[in-house]
DNA sequence: CGTGCGGCCTGAATGC
DNA sequence: TGCATTCAGGCCGCAC
């Protein structure tokens, strides 16, 4: 499940490889994965190059000549893998193929197909609702910026840091992960932090945040970056994937609840409700 | 404004 | 062994 971490650390792998590279061809085996026919993706890519790769949330951008943006979100399972021989295994769940003029191929690879794949124009992407509305990068915020967009929201901490429209690339795994480290139980109201405990949930967010990127991201299933390599963040986990285990920090044992519709993992000890 | 649920989809894990 | 159920999760649309 690619967050921030993941997204950028297959962005930063793509950008040393993809620019310059012009499109040959292109192969939709799964054309729900696209915003527009077959025929038109394929007609609007062909003999473009690709001039630079770049994150947004959780998604990733190629940019393209003449304001045309190639947007790709991998939501739970999707890979983007670059190819640079003829070798690679053709698996069913490779929904699109980009083959360049140059050298090697793009795979867009989703077990789930929950991803997507859309070729915009700078108007398009701009004004698309998912994009315009996403807020802004937690890696850019500064604490009083953090603080100013947490503290007056009444909803529960956890379901404000996986809202894209508040914070953006933000999933459930760093969720979990920087509020153990911020010592906040998720399920707490915004509004009954104060300045001083969303201090530290932003610095958490962030370290958090720039260890995994550091790690190469969290490899449980899927993951891989834009050349295949796993990451090994999983491994500094706290919280996330950790129920019934003992706290790394106190031993108590870990439980979970659902917030925001979805599996939660914290330490009774360490992020108690009352504060 | 905030919450909760169903839907999308597949495969791994679990249950009988 | 083999079948059915449950779970995982980003995001949207909808009901309350």
């Amino acid at each position: 499940m690619p967050e921030l971490p993941e997204v950028e650390t297959i962005t930063r792998s793509l950008d040393k490889i993809l620019p310059g590279k012009v499109f040959q061809q292109v192969t939709v085996r799964y054309s729900g994965s696209l915003n527009c026919s077959s025929q038109a993706f394929k007609d609007q890519l062909i003999k473009q190059r690709i001039n630079q790769v770049w994150r947004r949330g959780k998604l990733i951008v190629l940019d393209l000549k003449e304001n045309l943006h190639l947007v790709f979100h991998l939501k739970m399972s999707g890979r983007l893998l670059y190819e640079s021989g003829s070798d690679w295994q053709l698996d069913k769940h490779s929904h699109l193929i980009f083959e360049f003029y140059e050298q090697g191929y793009l795979i867009f690879h989703d077990t789930r197909k929950f991803g997507y794949c859309s070729l915009l124009n700078s108007n398009a992407l701009y004004q698309w609702t998912y994009f315009a509305g996403l807020g802004p990068e937690p890696l850019d915020l500064n604490e009083d910026e953090f603080v100013h967009i947490f503290q007056k929201s009444r909803a529960r901490i956890k379901s404000v840091l996986l809202d894209q429209s508040k914070i953006a690339g933000i999933g459930n795994i760093y969720a979990d992960e920087s509020l153990h480290e911020a010592g906040i139980h998720p399920a707490t109201p915004c509004c009954q932090l104060d300045q001083d405990r969303l201090r530290k949930l932003s610095l958490s967010l962030k370290g958090v945040l720039l260890r995994s990127i550091q790690a190469g991201g969290t490899t449980l299933r899927d993951y891989v970056d834009g050349l295949g390599n796993p990451g090994n963040y999983q491994n500094g986990f706290m919280a996330y994937g950790r129920k019934g285990l003992p706290c790394k920090t106190c031993s108590t044992l870990l439980e979970s609840c659902k917030v925001a519709g979805r599996t939660t993992v914290y330490c009774p000890q360490c992020q108690p409700l009352s504060i």
